[in-house]
RNA sequence: GCCGGGGUGGCGAAACUGGCAGACGCACAGGACUUAAAAUCCUGAGAGGGUCACCCCCUCGUGCGGGUUCGAUUCCCGCCCCCGGCACCA
């Protein structure tokens, strides 16, 4: 008969594992009690979790789920380690389904997000996550999306709002204009349609004024993953360089081009301009045939998108049968359009140095152009677009000199004669932030036939969507349709003006709506300065990768701007992020139309919340893709059912006990100390196990950050527990060496199961909850080994493993070691070379 | 092409500072309990071999090939493959 069975049919306090009602009992418990609003307490370290927001799409499947939970998991950690932790959630509430289906089937999307909301909210609580609920937010409600538009008028007024005409990404499915980040291999990054050009008037935020920092600064995000920051550094794209201008020969004016390898310039043996390039149409009206030239442009234009999506399009250009001066040699060169020349990078057009630079060699050798080395390695081998010891040759006056001190001396030189200057660029855009939809934050501006464009003045702020709308889904702003919202009166003349008909981009809305959490409820402004200023930076911030230079980088620039508008002292917004991997199910993201998403509700009523917690947290490295499995999950389930019973069986035994201070059935004398001398042997091996486990878990859990193993450390505990209960020698204190088992137990998997956690925590007569209660306290005494196993090899293999008293001395091991008979073995005959002793680690015999 | 991450049992994984590779879990197999099943508890297990009566012992083994070291999943050099990102950025 197992002990279990002996016990229960003894038992006082006999419970199965019913996990479903745990949940309801808890987390009802945590609501009534507002067990998780926080307040600013100067007393407390404080600690900001956040997950990314979440947009309301109605229902949250376990991959969705999982970001959630490992949030929660640090939270409680962080809690039970007496931080005082904010930990709160929002919605991301506007954006282009909602408004689709509006189209479709004409319920108002602010309906339908409502709806959503109201749903997934209830998914997250029977989770238990344990969110502040008070500072909930959705972007779509004006009290929140009013901040947009008072930040963008501040932006406005500071130049880093500003309007345009340009030539934009336009999604033909969703019916707007998307920001280059947006983009993804061609493609609209929400519904994978081909993205065309259009020429529209934008509004622009000006991100570009922040390139440099937001690149430099990223080499401080010590807690960012380094695939995040490479991901930003390529996107900014920092190059060093010089412009240079080529005067056009026979004309009075020059062509200018962006370099980075201004060294080469002597062997610049042809120009090249992009097919949008300004002097293209110019150059067609001077040519023999002006609409063969413009045709010939017009192809690589559409070619050119077209070979940014496949990849690989053969360079290809043409004479514009004008020849530029090459200013170092004097000589003309020919100038071409090319379509390989980019139009919106550098000035549009490039020198063709076709010895150094491996495009312009393609170009030139297709074409027959002169190929002109003027770079060379040390000993003269051909250096091609290599710099690193190399010298110039051909190159007059510079000949002879490295190629890193001529960039440097060719750029003064430019700079003097004026006709170039060093300078470095950016692949950094400005953000387009205009959309031609209705469900998203109006801009906060007018037209005025007199003044120009006005902002609105902050107290007639919010510009309100108006509520009663047709959704037709035809291509324009839906807004503009609208006479009541587009007629208005100019604040500076009184004269009648137009408003903008454009949203905002939602990136907008989730930039900052961290800081909002800081102080959600504030009618004055965004937020109180203060308050963000105890609770910001996020000190743990948790979402998927693909965000990686969309919100992520957005976000970034806004802190700059609350800065520079003295709002927050710091710069960065998020101190340590962590980027969660995605859950598979059969080798596939899950996704509705895959059909192979799983719910977590269907999991909770099977197996309760803490088993899909748990697992989760077990599976896997938090920022490891995984893959679901039904089996795991029920693993998970059975940990915890065997946690509950042997939970259940020592508040038995230490109740029943023939312990007389037990027995007087309190549980606070059970707590008294142990007499650790007293102990069998098998009792203190059970005590070296549970502080052993209380070191391990919380090293992996603050130091390492992964609650894999901490999960590992803890099972192994319950482990040791069975093993003991079933043939430990026991003394009248085994109840409370169990207990402390037990208890360090119950706290250390707290975070992980909640709801059973507290459950037992009561049941173990801690009546005030596990709010109240303290992280174990490991006692290195008591973990403190009897015995060493010490391996011992010779000549690099194991050959046996000899136990030993922990302090002894080196001689003494290498004897106990020698002795052993398969060591022995191994070595008889040979001399010994060498003995190598790691103290208490491993004793190595060569020979 | 460039950048980042990775490659360990049937599977998810672990090994912290160069020191017993495979902890923990899943799946599997055997046993106990049961009329039976489920549940539960216990036991086993990298591959191959020796002695197979047991204890045990040997060889190989962390993508491949080298190197450093008494000792390498870990460090160095050279490759291969997979995942992700960027990609004609001058």
């Amino acid at each position: 008969m197992s002990p279990w069975r002996r016990t229960l049919s003894l038992a006082v306090i006999v419970a199965e594992y019913h996990p479903q009602e745990l949940d309801r009992k808890w987390q009802a418990h945590w609501a009534d009690t507002r067990a998780f609003e926080v307040t600013e307490d100067p007393s407390k370290p404080k600690f900001y979790c956040l997950e990314m927001f979440a947009y309301p799409s109605g229902h949250a499947h376990v991959g969705h789920v999982r970001n959630y939970i490992i949030g929660d998991v640090v939270s409680r950690l962080k809690r039970l380690q007496g931080f005082n932790v904010l930990h709160p959630f929002g919605w991301d509430a506007f954006g282009l389904p909602a408004e689709n289906a509006a189209i479709k089937n004409g319920i108002h999307p602010e309906t339908s997000t409502l709806a959503n909301i109201a749903h997934m909210k209830g998914q997250l609580q029977r989770l238990g996550i344990s969110y502040a609920w008070g500072r909930e937010l959705a972007t779509c409600l004006p009290d929140y999306y009013r901040w947009n538009q008072w930040l963008f008028t501040r932006m406005f007024e500071r130049g880093l709002a500003y309007r345009r005409r340009s030539t934009v990404n336009w999604c033909p499915s969703c019916n707007t204009v998307l920001a280059n980040e947006q983009v993804i291999d061609g493609a609209c990054w929400r519904c994978g349609s081909q993205v065309t050009q259009k020429d529209l008037e934008q509004w622009f935020f000006k991100i570009t004024h922040y390139a440099d920092d937001l690149l430099v600064a990223a080499d401080g995000l010590a807690k960012w993953p380094e695939k995040v920051l490479t991901m930003q550094r390529n996107w900014i794209g920092r190059s060093e360089g010089a412009r240079i201008r080529f005067p056009i020969q026979g004309a009075n004016d020059s062509i200018e081009v962006f370099t980075t390898r201004i060294d080469t310039i002597f062997g610049a043996t042809f120009m090249l301009l992009a097919p949008e390039h300004g002097l293209v149409s110019r150059f067609a009206k001077e040519s023999e045939d002006e609409p063969a030239f413009l045709a010939k442009a017009q192809k690589y234009r559409a070619q050119d998108r077209a070979g940014r999506l496949t990849g690989e399009v053969e360079k290809e250009g043409f004479f514009t049968g004008r020849f530029a001066i090459n200013p170092y040699t004097g000589l003309p060169i020919p100038i071409c359009i090319a379509n390989y020349v980019l139009g919106e990078y550098g000035t549009g057009a490039v020198m063709g140095v076709p010895a150094h630079d491996d495009r312009d060699r393609e170009f030139a050798t297709k074409y027959g152009l002169e190929i002109k080395p003027v770079v060379v390695a040390r000993d003269g081998s051909p250096a091609g677009a290599a710099t690193d010891d190399c010298v110039l040759v051909e190159s007059g006056d510079y000949s002879g000199m490295p190629a890193d001190a001529a960039r440097q001396a060719i750029t003064e030189d430019a700079e003097e004669r004026g006709i170039g200057h060093g300078t470095v660029q950016f692949r950094l855009k400005d953000w387009g932030i205009s959309r031609q939809r209705y469900w998203g934050t109006p801009i906060p501006m007018m037209h005025c036939p007199v003044d120009g464009i006005v902002p609105v003045p902050d107290d007639q702020l919010p510009v309100q969507l108006p509520k009663v709308m047709e959704f037709t889904g035809r291509g324009d702003s839906p807004l503009a349709g609208v006479p009541e919202f587009v007629n208005v009166t100019c604040p500076k003349c009184g004269g009648p003006a137009k408003r903008e008909t454009d949203t905002m981009d939602t990136f907008v809305d989730s930039s900052w709506y961290f800081y909002r959490f800081a102080d959600a409820q504030n009618d004055q402004l965004p937020f109180d300065p203060k308050k963000v200023g105890y609770w910001c930076p996020v000190d743990f911030y948790s979402g998927g990768v693909e965000h990686a230079i969309l919100h992520l980088i957005y976000s970034r620039f806004f802190a700059r701007v609350f800065h520079d508008l003295g709002m927050v002292e710091h710069t960065e917004p998020f101190t340590h992020l962590l980027t969660q991997g995605m859950v598979l199910k059969d080798g596939a993201v899950m996704s509705k139309s895959k059909g192979n998403v799983v719910d977590p509700d269907s999991m909770i009523q099977k197996y309760g919340s803490d088993a899909l917690r748990l697992y989760v947290m077990f599976v896997a490295p938090p920022e490891k893709e995984v893959e679901w499995t039904d089996s795991g999950l029920e693993g998970s389930f059975r940990f915890l059912a065997r946690v509950w019973r042997a939970a259940d069986q020592w508040a038995t035994e230490g109740a029943a006990s023939s312990d007389t201070k037990a027995a007087a059935g309190t549980h606070a004398t059970t707590r008294t100390a142990i007499d650790h001398g007293a102990l069998t042997s098998a009792e203190r091996a059970l005590r070296r196990k549970t502080h052993d486990t209380i070191k391990r878990v919380t090293n992996d859990i603050d130091a390492r950050q992964q609650m894999n193993t901490a999960v590992s450390a803890m099972m192994e505990l319950v482990n040791e527990l069975y093993a003991f209960a079933e043939k430990g020698e026991r003394s009248a204190q085994a109840p409370r060496v169990a207990r402390e088992a037990i208890e360090a137990l119950i706290v250390m998997l707290s975070p992980f199961a909640p709801h059973t956690m507290e459950e037992l925590w009561q049941i173990y007569g801690h009546a005030d909850g596990l709010r109240a209660a303290r992280w174990p306290v490991f006692d290195a005494e008591v973990a403190k080994a009897e015995e060493l196993e010490i391996p011992v090899q010779v000549n690099g293999k194991l050959r046996a493993v000899v136990t030993v008293a922990p302090g002894v001395e080196n001689p003494e091991l290498e004897r106990i070691a020698l002795a052993e008979p398969n060591v022995q073995a191994h070595i008889a005959g040979k001399t010994i070379k060498k003995v190598v002793i790691v103290k208490g680690k491993l004793v190595s015999v060569v020979v």
